[in-house]
DNA sequence: TCTGGGGTCCTAGGACCC
DNA sequence: TCTGGGGTCCTAGGACCC
C-alpha cells in the first residue's frame, strides 16, 4: 500500500516575544522574562517554569515569579525580526503559509532529491533561524497539518519531533484532549464531565455523539481530528476578513467625553489602516466589556462599503449612543471598533457600451472580477454600469 | 488571579424573497 | 385567509487561537 509522506511542517518560535527580548539584550538571557507590564503578552520559558503564562495578569504574573524581568513590548523589533524568520521560511521550502507573527506552515514535498528528507529540511531550517535571526525555533513535521501543529507543540522548547506516519495514532492517542485544535476551556472541560481526557478516548466516540455534546461542526472537526484527518493543504493564506481595533478602559469610570475620544482614537486607526491596505468594508461592529466581564457586540451594516472615517465613526457613536443606559448600569471597561464584510478598494472601470460585446466576454469579466476582488465588486461594476450605460468591467491593471 | 489586542469561525433567530 | 420549502442576509453571542 502507497503511504503519503510526511511533508508538512510547522515551525513555531519559542515564546516569540520574550526570544526577541533575550536575544537583543545578553543580561536577559538564562533569566526568567515577562513582556507586557498591564498583562503577560509573552514568558520566556525560565518564568514559565513558575507558573507563568500569556495573558495572566501582570500582578499574578510577579506574585508567582517575582525575580522576573519585566519589559514593555516593542512592537516594531517583533515585527522585524518576524520578517526575517519569514525569510528564512521561504528561502528553504517551496510552500509556506504564514498562521501568525511567530509560526507557519511549510510542505516540503518534492525537495528531497534537491535538499534531502523533511527531517533533514528542518534541521537546517532550526540551525538557519538560530544563525541568521537568533532565535529558537520549534518544529514538526507530520503528514496533516493538524498532526504537525500538535508535533511542534509537544517537542517545545527549541524541540523537532518526526511523528512517521506508521506512528501517527499512536502518538496521537496518547495525548490529552487540550492538544487538540480547537478545544480550548469550555470544549475541554464539557468533555472532561463525561470521562473523556485523551485523545483516544475522543477517537472511540462516534460523531454523532460528539456532534450531539459539542455541536455540528465542533463535533465533526473534532472526530476527524482524532482520527488525524486532516485535508486542508498548505497554501497562501487567505486574506483578512475584518479590521479592528480595541482599548481596554481599567475599572475607573469613564466620562461619555472620553468614551467619545477614545472611540475616535480607535475608529482613525481602523479607517487609516483599511486605506492603507486598499481596502472597504460595510459592517462596523462594536465591542464592549463591562465591570462584571460580560460582553455584548452591536453592529450596523451599510449598503455600500466605505473606509471613511466620518462614515464609520458616526455609525459607531449611533451604535454607542443606543447602549448608554447599559453602559452606565454595567460600567464599560473595553470598547472596540472592528470593520467586516471587506472588500477591495479597486475602482472598477467600465470602457465598452455592451452592444459591442460578446456575452461570454462580459460573463468571464465577470467571473474574473468576483474571483479578485469578490462579489461586492461585481455588484459596484454592475450598478455603475447602469448609472452609465455601460456595461463592460475592465479589471485595472 | 481579575484578565491586552488582534483575529477566525460557528450558531441561531428573524426578515425577506421566490 | 392561511399555507410550504428553500435560500440569503443581518444581528448577536460565543468559543477559540496567538
Amino acid at each position: 500500500m502507497f503511504v503519503q509522506e510526511a511533508t508538512i511542517l510547522h515551525a513555531d518560535i519559542d515564546s516569540f516575544y520574550a526570544s526577541v527580548e533575550q536575544r537583543d539584550d545578553p543580561r536577559l538571557r538564562g533569566r526568567a522574562v515577562i513582556v507586557g507590564a498591564g498583562v503577560v503578552l509573552a514568558a520566556s520559558y525560565e518564568a514559565k517554569a513558575f507558573g507563568v503564562r500569556t495573558a495572566m495578569g501582570g500582578r499574578t504574573a510577579r506574585r508567582l515569579c517575582p525575580h522576573a524581568v519585566v519589559v514593555p513590548p516593542r512592537m516594531s523589533a517583533y515585527s522585524e525580526a518576524s520578517q526575517a524568520v519569514y525569510r528564512v521560511f521561504e528561502d528553504l521550502a517551496p510552500l509556506v503559509e504564514g498562521l501568525s507573527i511567530d509560526e507557519a506552515f511549510l510542505d516540503v514535498r518534492g525537495m528531497r532529491r534537491l535538499a534531502g528528507s523533511p527531517a533533514e529540511i528542518a534541521v537546517r531550517l532550526r540551525h538557519e533561524v538560530r544563525r541568521r535571526v537568533g532565535l529558537p525555533i520549534t518544529v514538526g513535521i507530520a503528514r496533516t497539518k493538524f498532526l504537525a501543529k500538535v508535533a511542534s507543540g509537544v517537542a517545545k522548547p527549541d524541540g523537532l519531533l518526526f511523528v512517521a506516519p506508521e506512528r501517527e495514532l499512536r502518538f496521537l492517542h496518547a495525548l490529552p484532549i487540550e492538544r487538540l485544535w480547537g478545544v480550548g476551556e469550555v470544549t475541554a472541560a464539557r468533555l472532561h464531565e463525561l470521562g473523556v481526557a485523551t485523545v483516544g478516548q475522543v477517537a472511540a466516540m462516534s460523531e454523532s455523539a460528539l456532534v450531539s455534546i459539542l455541536g455540528r461542526a465542533s463535533g465533526r472537526q473534532l472526530h476527524a481530528l482524532a482520527h488525524n484527518r486532516d485535508p486542508r493543504r498548505v497554501g497562501p493564506r487567505r486574506r483578512r476578513r475584518s479590521i479592528g481595533a480595541q482599548c481596554a478602559l481599567g475599572r475607573r469610570r469613564r466620562s461619555p467625553e472620553d468614551v467619545d475620544a477614545v472611540l475616535l482614537g480607535l475608529v482613525d486607526r481602523v479607517t487609516r489602516r483599511m486605506r492603507a491596505a486598499h481596502r472597504i468594508g460595510r459592517t462596523v461592529t462594536l465591542r464592549f466589556r463591562f465591570d462584571d466581564f460580560t460582553r455584548a457586540t452591536r453592529s450596523f451594516t451599510f449598503d455600500e462599503p466605505t473606509a471613511e472615517t466620518q462614515e464609520i465613526l458616526d455609525v459607531a457613536r449611533g451604535l454607542l449612543a443606543a447602549e448608554a443606559r447599559l453602559i452606565e448600569r454595567r460600567g464599560l471597561t473595553l470598547v472596540g471598533v472592528a470593520v467586516s464584510n471587506l472588500t477591495d478598494d479597486t475602482p472598477v472601470q467600465l470602457a465598452l457600451p455592451f452592444e459591442r460585446r460578446c456575452e461570454l466576454e462580459l460573463d468571464l469579466a465577470i467571473d474574473e472580477i468576483r474571483t479578485r476582488f469578490g462579489l461586492d465588486a461585481v455588484k459596484r461594476a454592475v450598478l455603475l454600469g447602469r448609472e452609465t450605460g455601460f456595461a463592460m468591467p475592465l479589471l485595472p491593471d
